[in-house]
DNA sequence: ACCTGAACACCGTTCAAGT
DNA sequence: ACCTGAACACCGTTCAAGT
């Protein structure tokens, strides 16, 4: 065949079956022979629109950073900073939980990622404009993205055993129900999520009102 | 060589050489062929002692749980459940960020592994002495593992690239510094976690007295 | 029981060759 | 410019063979 007269592949093309492919069948799935022949193309033909498989994995990150709502930190949006920062969280994980597999890809970081840059951008400059001040704004943004895709990478409750037999009462007195942790897993991920978000921004609310008392002295 | 009279290998022998391997080259350096090189031995050595090597792995993060100190949940010590909650978690990231590599194996949750069991038995039986609610405690124990894995894990400002060229400021406008987050990576990821952590807790409280308050009735 | 080499079915990536 | 097959240096795992 070699080069046909309608190039047969796209970078946007690439990361759409990408992302079909880690969404449908786990981030191992995902190898450049597989993806290829999903493509119907040979695999180092992937090649001719990435440097290399990671950053095909990025792309499909940063799509999925693309779709996380960050309209509450306009500066017209009438919410206060931790509504902002409380709603944005929910959008942010309710991404990375219709897309579970790529989390471990988003946690490396932004990187040169736009989308995941863009993101950053919003959470730091909205927190600064709020009154925080840039050493405490980076905190914010570091931590808020450590506790939401810590939540969406280690589901907590998935990480137990559906099997009574692993949690002997002798050596764990009190993981009796541990083995139900899997079945309830969404209930027990999301109520686990939304008491550490509200607890997050309650706790981020006293700290900056003793920071505003600082500041007026 | 065959069979040797004195066994070549032990279970303890290959995870403490894969421990090491991981601190040293990363994750990806441990290929099965790769460690039973280290251990002067060849690859399939290895499945004379784990069914596979998932369960080296397993066994590595497994011996780093083992070294966090669960010792605030005795029922002898004085600290109340807050205090407690806040050591633990510096002991735990203390542990984690002395080997940020093991991070990924120990987020996909306990499984099976006893010491992160223990871990998760002690953190529950602690939360619920000290009059949270079953429900309640194992939120706990889910979102403070969030909030710690999640922050030795995507190290926030390691996240970030070094090149001041990288943020144009007619995209990013807020992150004309963010070229200086891998520098300050240490004290970044720190103030965060502390930052989070303090929050985190004290947002617990408050809600752990308005639930006081609501059981009075 | 515990090690070996050979083998199977895979990887990511490079590269010369084709149009 | 964009695809191909062949090749290189790897993987995890199985298995018969050896003592």
């Amino acid at each position: 065949m070699a080069r046909p007269r309608k190039p047969l592949l796209s970078r946007e093309r690439i990361v759409e079956t990408a992302s079909a492919l880690v969404d449908s069948e786990g981030l191992d799935a995902v190898s450049t022979r597989r993806l290829a022949a999903e493509l119907g193309v040979s695999g180092p033909s992937l090649y001719n629109h990435f440097r290399n498989k990671d950053e095909i994995l990025d792309a499909v990150a940063d799509a999925l950073s693309a779709r996380i709502d960050l309209s509450m930190f306009d500066e017209g949006d009438a919410r206060g900073w931790s509504d902002a920062l409380h709603d944005w969280a929910v959008s942010y994980r309710g991404v990375l939980t219709d897309h579970p597999n790529v989390v471990p890809v988003l946690a490396r970081g932004p990187g040169r990622r736009p989308a995941g840059l863009r993101v950053a951008d919003a959470v730091f400059g909205a927190m600064v404009r709020a009154g925080w001040p840039p050493a405490q704004a980076t905190y914010i943004g570091a931590l808020m993205r450590y506790f939401i895709t810590g939540s969406a990478l280690g589901s907590f409750a998935r990480g137990f055993v559906d099997d009574r037999d692993a949690y002997d009462p002798a050596d764990y007195p009190h993981l009796g129900q541990a083995h139900l942790l899997a079945e309830r897993q969404e209930k027990v991920d999301e109520g686990a999520f939304e008491t550490g978000l509200r607890a997050l921004v309650d706790g981020l609310a006293l700290q900056y009102e003793t920071f505003g008392e600082k500041t007026q002295r």
